[in-house]
DNA sequence: CTTGACTCCGTACTATGGTACGGAGCTTAG
DNA sequence: CTAAGCTCCGTACCATAGTACGGAGTCAAG
């Protein structure tokens, strides 16, 4: 079993080889050593540690959410109940921030139901409505 | 009526007197003229152009597009349907992104479910979930 | 006319997640 | 043994939306 280069552990995680030096920079990687080489050697474990970062950041942690994530991987004291507090945390955050979009999406229907018809733009009530005052969603 | 100083249009506008110098660097607040004055000296309208950027944010537009909007708003052959454009056109923005924030909640869901009990962190179910396979939301 | 507050300007720095560059060194196949 | 192709490294750069800094100049009140 030859150790991969960096360039094939990218490959096999499907990112670039600058983005494998960027993650080892932050720390998301640790550093291989390099047996009788100058150039970096990768195992099994450091493709499944990368696409494990792939696959977090899809569901929505950050790069410093996913290290500490991979710090309770790898702490035999971490307990399962560790892991759940992350990603209970991460769904209200996701929670969050989609109030916050519904928020701005009815804001918006409120203004775009707000403007009819044709005319300048300057004076089109969505305009003035964001310059003016400052409720653009409430109705009472 | 005396003009205003940055720092009391900043006021204003609830914004600092950086964030005023940084729009106007980024074209969105014109250079303003300093009547014999080293100051810049801005007027009521300069208000109104501030906290429209800034309820603009708050809908969800960018400082690009908002420059897009106040080019609109300072063109009089701008229609109104070109404003009604740019708010359905972030609408649709919008609705994506709650998308993806859904589908990331939904995974993060049926990870969170699939981790029962106490145990290492290491062989939760959500951490080996994340790097072993591709499918975290799917259930067919 | 001095002092304190405000403003001037360019530049650097923050966070987030990378991408790009360039010259040097290494490795390996032919 | 040579040449192509990887890899090395540090650094700079991208977008986004600002914030901070520091020395100099200005303005207004006392």
């Amino acid at each position: 079993m030859k150790p991969f280069t960096i360039g094939h552990l990218a490959k096999a995680a499907n990112v670039g080889v600058e983005t494998v030096r960027f993650y080892e920079r932050k720390g998301l990687l640790q550093t291989p050593e390099r047996k009788n080489s100058a150039y970096r050697q990768y195992d099994r474990d450091a493709v499944d540690r990368l696409k494990f970062i792939r696959r977090a950041q899809q569901v929505g942690f950050t790069l410093k959410e996913i290290e500490d994530l991979l710090g309770l991987r790898d702490d035999p004291d971490a307990r399962r109940a560790d892991v759940r507090e992350r990603a209970t945390n991460k769904i209200a955050d996701i929670n969050a921030k989609v109030r916050d979009l519904l928020a701005m999406r009815e804001s918006l229907t409120n203004l775009l139901s707000s403007c009819e018809g044709d005319g300048p733009a300057s004076a089109c009530p969505i305009i003035t409505a964001l310059q003016d005052h400052e409720k653009t969603s409430s109705k009472e």
